[in-house]
DNA sequence: AACTAATACAACCGCATTCGA
DNA sequence: GTCGAATGCGGTTGTATTAGT
């Protein structure tokens, strides 16, 4: 039997545009169903990083803000490498952003105490130290995050116009907009009543991951209504 | 201007867990 | 209850970009 080539590396404009598209037709569940019926030559597991890493029209790009960082710290020193869970306190910054954040200032912090010749406890304990003193120094906690000065801007390039035509951009934007008004007052709020019910319960308490939580007025949760309650796509799946 | 180091980001891999037949 | 497929997660690596010399 022959193997069809799978595609590695970098994805290009042209499959981000047909996976966006496919996303958007059948909704982002059955990866490798997904990678079959739009034709490009990803694996589905593939398929679904790049939606959640880069694709997702709910996520925040350009760097993370004061706040996220003090987030992080104070969220690595409870949950420790669980970075799933902290990204799911996190509005629009995925576990694979939040881990790359942590190894490179992890990085730095062992490299700026071997230069102070200080000795080096433990990767959690050591940073979480360090942020109590760098949280003090910060006075705009209510400041709404999404609204960094990092002009990064995920759609940038003319391409990705038609990107937006096919995803409906236009409404994502207003649910980006939605996504902006959750300030760190209210993350942190919820942080601490999630943890309340999680003690309270013994429960583990499921973070509102999905962007759409967010968005409530977005055309991807449209779609998702739409797909799970309007029509039974299981004819496509054989 | 050229080179190097540091940083940020994207992507892959392997394993664990969940789900459905 | 079992098993295979799908999905999720964390660790790791590769590459592009930026900053410093």
């Amino acid at each position: 039997m022959v193997q069809e080539e799978i595609r590695k590396g970098p994805w290009t404009e042209q499959e981000d545009l047909q996976l966006v598209f496919y996303v958007k037709m059948f909704g982002d569940r059955r990866w490798d169903f997904l990678a079959k019926v739009s034709g490009l030559k990803r694996s589905g597991k593939s398929c679904r990083l790049r939606w959640v890493n880069y694709l997702n029209p709910g996520l925040k790009r350009g760097r993370m803000t004061p706040q996220e960082e003090r987030l992080v710290l104070q969220l690595h020193s409870k949950y420790g490498n669980r970075w799933s869970k902290i990204a799911g306190k996190l509005p629009g910054r995925t576990d694979n952003e939040i881990k790359n954040y942590w190894r490179t200032h992890m990085r730095k912090q062992a490299q700026d105490q071997k230069k102070n010749n200080k000795a080096f406890i433990s990767p959690s304990s050591s940073f979480s130290n360090c942020s109590s003193s760098s949280a003090n120094s910060l006075t705009v906690d209510s400041m709404p995050i999404g609204t960094e000065q990092n002009e990064t801007n995920f759609y940038n390039n003319d391409g990705l116009e038609l990107l937006k035509q096919v995803a409906g951009e236009n409404k994502i934007y207003e649910g980006e907009q939605n996504m902006m008004i959750y300030s760190m007052d209210e993350i942190w709020k919820e942080v601490e009543s999630s943890e309340e019910i999680e003690t309270r319960n013994n429960v583990p308490v499921m973070a509102s991951t999905n962007t759409w939580d967010y968005c409530p007025d977005s055309l991807w949760m449209t779609d998702h209504y739409y797909f799970d309650n309007n029509q039974d796509f299981s004819f496509f799946t054989g």
